[in-house]
Order: C-alpha cells, then structure tokens, then sequence
DNA sequence: TATGAATGAGAATTCATTCAT
DNA sequence: TATGAATGAATTCTCATTCAT
C-alpha cells in the first residue's frame, strides 16, 4: 500500500519535474522554437521519457496551463474567502493575488491564449480540456462572488458580477501581456507590480457606487 | 513613370492580398501551425511567390502587425484631434476606435506579443522592426495626449497619462484576448462589443476626478 | 494543354521511378527494416520528395501492391480472351503469366499480404484501398471465367468457377512463397518455373473431368 | 533434483503464456506494428519479464515458428504411421492435419516467410535457426515419404516425391493466405476448411495414375 | 514575375532493450 | 525472477525556403 503511494508520488514529483523545466525552455525561446529534446536536457532526462508522463507536445504545454489555473483558484479561493475585508480591500488582496499568479508563472498565464487555435485543441486529450475548462470557470466564478458581495453591501455599482470578473481578468492578462512585450523590447526593468496597482485602482474607483464616493468625499 | 507607378501599385496591392490571406489562415490555426503553403493557398499564388513579397514566415507575419499598428495610429490621430469632444465622450470614441481596430483585425493585435520572442526578433530586418516600435510607441503617445487634455482640464485625475495610455491598451488587448478564448473555447456568439462598452465605462468613471463625480451628482 | 498533359505525364515517371527504387529497397531489406531514407537514396531523391508522391510509407507499399494487381489483371484478361486455345492450353497460359507476373515483382506480390492488417489498412486512403479490391475482384473474376468456359465445354469437373479461380490464385501464391523461401535460406537457384509447372500439371489434371481422361486415355 | 524439474517445468510454461500472447498480438496487428508492450501487457506481464526468456523480438518470433513447425512435423509423423489407410484416404488425412494446423496458429506459419530477411535472420541465435531448417525439412520429407508410398504403391502417377511435398506445402500456406486475406479485407466468415477441402481433392485427383482414375470409372 | 517541384535540416515520436530495485 | 521506468537511437514525416523553368 505504502509503496503504491510512494510510487504514486515520484511519479507526481517527476510530472512537476518536467513542467518545470518546460516552463523554462518555453520561457526562454518561446514554444515553436522550444524542442522536445531541449526540455528534456533541462530535465536532465531522455526525449523518451518525457513521453511516458505526457502524450505529445502540446498536451505538456496544456498542463503548464492547467497548473497556473490551479495557483489561480486557489488564491482566488483565498480572497474569497476573506470576509472581514471591506469591498476595496479585497479588491487590493485580488490584485495582490495576481501578482502572485504572475511570479508563479509569467509566461504561460500569457500563452494560455495559444490553446484557442482549433488545430491545438485538438491534439489534447478531452479530460485535459473539460480540467482546463472547469478551473477557468471556477476562477472567474470565485472572482465574480467577490464581486457579488460588494454589490450586495452597496459598495459597488449593481453591475453583472460575471460581467466584472471577465473584465478584471483581461484587465490583469493585458497588463501582463504589455508590461513583458516592453520588457522584451526594451530590455527595461519589470513595472508590474506598479501598473497593476494603478490599473486596480482605477478599476475599483469605477466600479464603486457614485453615493460611496460622495459620502467618502462629504466625510473626507 | 506613369508606369513605374502602376507597376509600384500592383506590387502594393499583391502585397496586400497576401497578408489578407495570411492574416486568415492565421486566425484559424495559430502561427505555428499555418504552413506557408495553407498562406499560398489562401492567396490563390504558389509558395513561391510569397517570397517575392517577404523575406520569411517571420516578417510577412511582422508585417501584419504593422499593418494593424499603423490603422491603430490612425484611428488614434482621428479621437485626438475630436477637440470638440469632451472628455467623457473622447474616451467612448476611444473605445469605439478599438472596436474598429479588432474588426480590422482580431487577432493579429493580440498575437503580436508572439514578436517578443527573442528567437523571432532576430529573422527580422532591423527597418520592419523599428517600424514596429515607432508606431506603438505613437500609438501610445497619442492616446496619452487623450488623457492629458483630460487632466488639463480637470475632469481626469491627476495621473502619468502614459500610465493610463498603457493601462487603456491593455484593458483593450486583455478583453479581446479573453473573448476570444471564450469564443474558441464555448464556440458562443460574440461579446467583445458589450464586454468592451462596460469595460470603458468602468475605466472612464475609475479615471474621472472626484469632485467631477460628485457635481455630476449633486446635478442630477 | 499540352504543357498540362506532358507535367502529368512527368509526375506519373516520378511516382513510377520512386515505387522501382522502393521495390529494391524492399527486396533487399525487407519492409520493415527499409527506410524511407534508403527508398529516397536509392530514387536519387530527398526525402521529402517521397512524401510529394505517397501519403506515407504504407501507402507506398500499397502503391507497390496495386502496381502487380494491375500487372496481373492485364494478363490474366489477355488469357482469357484468346478462345482458340482448348482448355488445357489456357490453364498453362494461365501459369506462363504466372511466371510473368513473378518476373514483374516477386516479393510484392508475397508481401500483398501484409496489407491483412488492420493496422496497416487504416493507413491507408479509402481510394487505394478500393483500387486493390477492385483489382483483386476482377482478376479473380477473369480467371473464373476461364475456368467457367472449361466446364461449359465439358473439359473441366463441375466446380465452382469462383472456388477453382480462389485456388488456383493459392497455389500460385503458395509456390512463389515456398520457393522464395527456401530460396534465402539455402542460396539455391531459382526453381520456381519447375515448381509452378508442376504444380499446374496436377491442378490441370485434377479438374478434368473423369471421361475426358478416360477417353483420351482409351483414344492413346 | 524434484526442484529443479518442476523450477524447469514452470520455466517452460511461462515461455509458452509469453508465446500464446506473441501469437494473438502478432495476428491481430502484423510484425512491425507489435510492440513488445503489447505482448507484454496481453501475457499480462512487464516488458523486462519477456526479455527474460527470449533474447530480443525477432527470437521471440521465431520461436513462434518453431513452436508450429513441431506441431506440424508430429501431425504429419501421424499420418505417416497410418499405414492402413489407402493412398486418398491419406491424402484426407494430411488435408485434416493441415486444418489442425491451421487452427494451431493460423498466421505464423504464413509469416514465417518474414524470416527470409537476411536482416532478420542475423538477429537469431544459429541454434534457433538450425531447429527451424531441420524442423521444415523433417516436416517435407514425412510428407514426401506417403507420396513415395503412394507411387510406390501404384496408385499416384510417378513424379519426384520432394516435389509433390513442396507443391502440396505450398497449396496449404496459399490457401491459407488468401483465405485470411479475403477474411481481413471484407470480414466473411471463414471458408478455409471448405476450400482446403477443395483444394486437396483437385491435388489428390490430379497426382493419381490414369490407369488408376479409369478402373475405378471401369468399376463404377 | 510566377511557379511548384524539390530540398534537407530538423522535429516529434516510437519502441526494442536495459537495469536498478 | 519480475518489474517498469528510463533510455536514446532510429524513423517517419514536416515545412520553410530555394531555384530551374
């Protein structure tokens, strides 16, 4: 029984072995470019045993994109969960989570957008696609009952929660996907962090209710 | 030289076909998976001939991203120079230029970050690639200048109009990317339009001064 | 049109040279252990120009089967349009195009065989598949009628046309396999024209009819 | 000494579950396209396990062959000892015996010709081999020894015994093929006995003497 | 200019075989 | 003995690019 899981874990451990060094090769020359032998030298393994742990090339790239969705709803989860913050700073704890969904992999959160073409989908297995599916849906879920809340204590402008969810997440996509094309371009240093903070801050003073702001201001 | 013109024009317009049809085998099948032969074949011209028109695969596809950053700059110019607008009314013109830009073309904007690939970049001749920065670097500007008028003139917050110009084209490539992931993934009908109208709606109040939103109020 | 006709002319060379340099390869090397590389060495062609010709390498070797089926057909129709000869005369022409149909391509036509299974046949493109049918149909269907002619005539023993073509056909596979067989592994010469007349020399007389023998018998 | 027998006993089965394995995969998919996984997962064992008692794929093959051919030389053997019976009725016998055969293990006495590849047989152990040569030329001269009785005996026409052997081998492994053939291709039910049946009453017809064939008739 | 056949380097993938446990 | 993960050489196939016509 012991050594069912123990073999259970290696192979989980060796799985996450090879993403890893995926996500680096795919970091560092983009996927075209990116050789299945070069992702298995950064392993440190044989071009054949990466096949064992994932059936062709795509479906590997697919999984670093299941793995990012994961981090994503659990610290989605997390905000969510956080009931004692007032509406705006939850808001700033959203952010903060998607600074850490960019650390924790920069990269494939911005080449997820790779798995629209029909021609890739259709090399992934179905399970991989319908997990891929269920945990998008249950991110922007979780972000929309965040949302959903603020509206129901009158701090946000009664809008549709799932409307403001997708539009928070391509807020945080674009921005990513902008600052690291600068990045690449320019070679300058990383501004994420300080335009996701003022992209929010923007998105939180638009989404808050006029009466809010008033009394805010009336208070100030 | 009435002839040399027209040679020089039909040289233009070949050029054109071919990127039209580029740009649509593209959209079906993502960059990788497109052959130069499925472009050749859209464009009713053999493999060959393409060659005649662009040095390789990475600089027709550069060259797409050019064409749509160059109608980008010109839809820009036209809300900047709406001088008659207000504030609030040049953004919604803002936003109704990038609907026009994605239906000029949806997703070339968006995969044009595929050009941060270091790999890519260096298959491009230097002219093209600093064509490519010139123009977004314009594009940005332009709308900055949008944003700056605003704050001159006390209805926009006092913010680094860049950042805002940055965090408007981000918002923009972040929704179109997300809706059209959506749209691939769920094969739904299409949101951009609706998606992008509350987005800018969010972005213009979450950008307004306060005390603009408060007389709006009070006003009303 | 003549410039149409003559490049179909060239591509039909082309397909005929590469399905020769196969037909050696195979020969010498045996399906499996024959690359398509080898094939295209021995074409003086690259690689990827096979692929220009044949699907894939099964559809070359299939290709290669309906090359001898259609080789066959053409002389088995021959034997059995010429009506002057008496029933005895036409079962050896029949076996004289045997030999031919050896001498044409020994090994494909004992290879024809490998096309049972069902992982190869799934290679292959509908069109060739019926092709081979067809062809098989009909040369199984001429040799029928020679035989049918026999019994109408009174020569032959009342048997299924169909089952003495059927048998017929086994034979001759069966020989050429047999001989080629002992063949590599004993270096010996070539026996099979012996073999096969033989062979026939007893189908023949085992398919006459009882009288006939009697009656020649008695006539001597 | 007990020990070792029945350590050598339960050897010995575990080859023939490995062989029955071999033989079901190799039918259903051809040589080439049979993975030693395959086999292994059909024996229900792991691929090393296979390794353990055959050398490498081609000996594992091969030893299929030899396993038919042993049961082939003891069928034969048995209707050799038949003396009692008449030359036809050993004639039936043999075409019985070749039915057992068949049904022992229709396709690898047809592939058995797969080891005519030079670039197979160099994978062999010589010992191996040498059994297979030794075994198909027992196996032909038992069947040459009842024709030579039979012509001895008055009652077949006086040809070359070893020939009669060959042709009627030959007619055995043709019928088989193509039945199989037909069968793959367009999935009928299975004809072999009947055109076997066939088959062997034409050869027994057509090597008995004329002589012979007319007193009977005479008698009738 | 336009063609499209040919190229051939390069990639993904397979699978017989090995070997540490 | 048995395992099965790992290997890596070998193979099929692809496709951007060239070039003779």
């Amino acid at each position: 029984m012991g050594i069912a899981e123990r073999k259970e874990r290696e192979k989980e451990r060796r799985r996450q072995q090879i993403m890893l060094a995926a996500k680096r090769v795919f970091s560092a020359k983009s996927f075209n470019k990116s050789t299945m032998e070069d992702i298995a030298a950064e392993a440190e393994l044989s071009p054949g045993t990466i096949y064992l742990y994932f059936k062709n090339k795509d479906e590997l790239y697919a999984s670093l994109t299941l793995r990012v969705l994961q981090y994503m709803l659990i610290r989605f989860e997390h905000v969510s969960m956080q009931r004692n913050l007032n509406s705006e700073d939850r808001i700033a704890a959203l952010r903060e989570a998607m600074v850490d969904i960019y650390e924790f992999d920069a990269l494939v959160l911005v080449n997820m957008f790779r798995l629209q073409s029909s021609e890739t989908l259709k090399n992934l297995s179905s399970e991989l696609l319908s997990q891929i599916k269920d945990l998008s849906r249950k991110s922007l879920q979780t972000m929309a009952n965040i949302f959903k809340e603020g509206i129901q204590s009158g701090n946000f402008a009664d809008r549709h929660p799932m409307a403001l969810a997708d539009i928070a997440l391509s807020l945080f996509s674009g921005v990513v996907l902008w600052e690291e094309s600068k990045r690449t371009l320019n070679e300058n240093k990383n501004y994420l962090r300080e335009t996701l903070e003022t992209a929010f801050h923007i998105f939180a003073k638009g989404i808050q209710r006029q009466d809010n702001l008033m009394s805010e201001k009336i208070a100030s």
